[in-house]
DNA sequence: GCCAACGTTGGC
DNA sequence: GCCAACGTTGGC
């Protein structure tokens, strides 16, 4: 009999100004590429090791009340960033070649929304206890994707 | 391979 | 808008 893996769970950020919650709702299937990631360690995740399936906390950065919004699942694991070759693209990229491409994205879909938004503020209530490990709550973070274990997803969750 | 300079992120 | 923290770049 065949196992259903079990998914990982990651946390998302994005600026609400340039791409919100509200934008990823209004997208046809509620789903969009998460492109513009230029950093080899998110890289990493999402060419590596993000799974159909997984689940992601969409989160609200470097707005009024940074803190979590709602819920995606990942839908499409990692494929080039195309938006890197195109020069009239905001994120375009010289470096990054169609033959050997250095960025890569994932496709995303909205699950749900938090019955309220988890601010960081709160979160940060937490960083010495049931987040210690978690970047987010750390100072000076600026990783734009990052993995959370099980048992702090589901204490996130709890907050809700 | 070191490290200073620079650019960006993101909370406040 | 400020600025601390961090990643990247490039000279040496």
């Amino acid at each position: 009999m065949k196992k259903k893996e079990k998914p990982n769970y990651w946390l998302m950020k994005s600026e609400p100004d340039v791409f919100g919650i509200d934008h990823l709702i209004a997208m046809p299937k509620k789903t969009e590429h998460w492109d513009g990631v230029r950093n080899y360690q998110a890289r990493n995740m999402m060419r590596d090791e993000m799974k159909k399936g997984d689940l992601v906390f969409f989160y609200h950065s470097n707005c009024k009340q940074p803190g979590i919004v709602g819920i995606m699942t990942v839908v499409k694991e990692g494929y080039p960033d195309h938006t890197a070759f195109d020069s009239n693209e905001k994120y375009y990229d010289p470096k990054s070649d169609p033959d050997n491409p250095r960025w890569y994205m994932v496709d995303i879909r909205h699950k749900r929304r938090l019955k309220r938004n988890i601010t960081l503020e709160e979160l940060k209530e937490f960083a010495d206890t049931e987040l210690k490990d978690c970047p987010l709550v750390r100072r000076g973070n600026r990783l734009s994707i990052m993995p959370l274990s099980e048992a702090q997803w589901d204490f996130i969750l709890s907050l809700e």
